[in-house]
DNA sequence: TTGATTGTTACCGG
DNA sequence: TCCGGTAACAATCA
């Protein structure tokens, strides 16, 4: 389910639902990875995402670490409490709200010391105003990898997955099977800053929207190219690959293999 | 029942 | 050390 635009919503939501109150939380089915106790009634004092990674930290330096992988879902709702739909992971009850977490990956609590340690290994994320870009430009020119494989990987940015992955490099004009080596800096600059644009469009809009011609045209979707077999630049037939273990597309006439 | 899916990590081999 | 490939994990829906 998500992308980065997804799990920076949801900090900014639920900041305004838990900061300055004592929250729940719990795991209704017992599964906190890492077998920690539940948090209970402590004052949550910040809600943050850092690329795909959520974290909910409470009086005492204490953290709730979510990561959603492919599956997972956040549901918010009014009080009263209602009964858990699905496998409900992690629970957490505010004063109005309470907010259910289904299939994430990742639900454990933390210490100071490991979220430290998480935060370090998590590259440059496109949403936060302290992002460094040139951390990303560094990695990226110094790499063999193809591009569509660093584009994906959250140390090196944070916040792209897989549509925005097919979808940024079409509008750059980009074959994901350059090494990132053969890119030059203004083409990382322009990936940057459009990646950037895109997500925000994300989290306003909770959508992934990378195709901005007006409602009633031809050409109306959201997106670009992604499970698409035109291509809506040149008509031409999409392609298709696996990168990263991911598919990835493209067009060949638009992302020209040589840079 | 099978396959696909907006993700990540550990481990191995080259 | 870097890079690619594979398996494991998570949940839901068509």
């Amino acid at each position: 389910m998500p992308e980065g635009h997804t799990i920076h919503r949801a900090a900014r939501d639920h900041q305004k639902l838990f900061v300055g109150y004592k929250v729940d939380v719990s795991s209704p089915q017992g599964r906190f990875n890492n077998g920690a106790k539940s948090i209970s009634k402590l004052e949550c004092v910040a809600v943050e995402a850092y690329g795909k990674h959520l974290l909910y930290e409470f009086k005492n330096d204490q953290f709730l670490h979510i990561h959603l992988g492919l599956f997972g879902r956040i549901r918010r709702r009014k009080l009263p409490i209602e009964e858990a739909k699905g496998k409900v992971r992690v629970r957490l009850v505010g004063k109005t709200h309470f907010v259910d977490i289904n299939g994430p990956t990742i639900c454990e609590i933390l210490d100071e010391e490991s979220k430290s340690k998480l935060i370090d290994r998590i590259g440059p994320d496109l949403l936060r105003k302290d992002a460094d870009p040139n951390k990303f430009f560094e990695r990226v020119i110094s790499s063999r990898a193809k591009i569509g494989t660093l584009l994906m990987d959250q140390s090196v940015v944070a916040g792209i997955g897989n549509i925005y992955r097919t979808e940024l490099l079409w509008r750059q004009k980009i074959h994901p099977n350059i090494l990132g080596k053969d890119l030059d800096r203004s083409q990382l600059e322009n990936l940057w800053n459009d990646a950037r644009a895109l997500l925000e469009v994300g989290v306003k809009r909770n959508k992934i929207i990378t195709n901005f011609k007006k409602a009633g045209s031809v050409n109306a979707d959201s997106l670009n190219i992604y499970k698409k077999k035109k291509c809506p630049g040149c008509m031409g037939v999409i392609s298709k690959i696996e990168i990263s273990g991911r598919v990835a597309y493209f067009c060949v006439y638009c992302q020209s293999e040589t840079s």
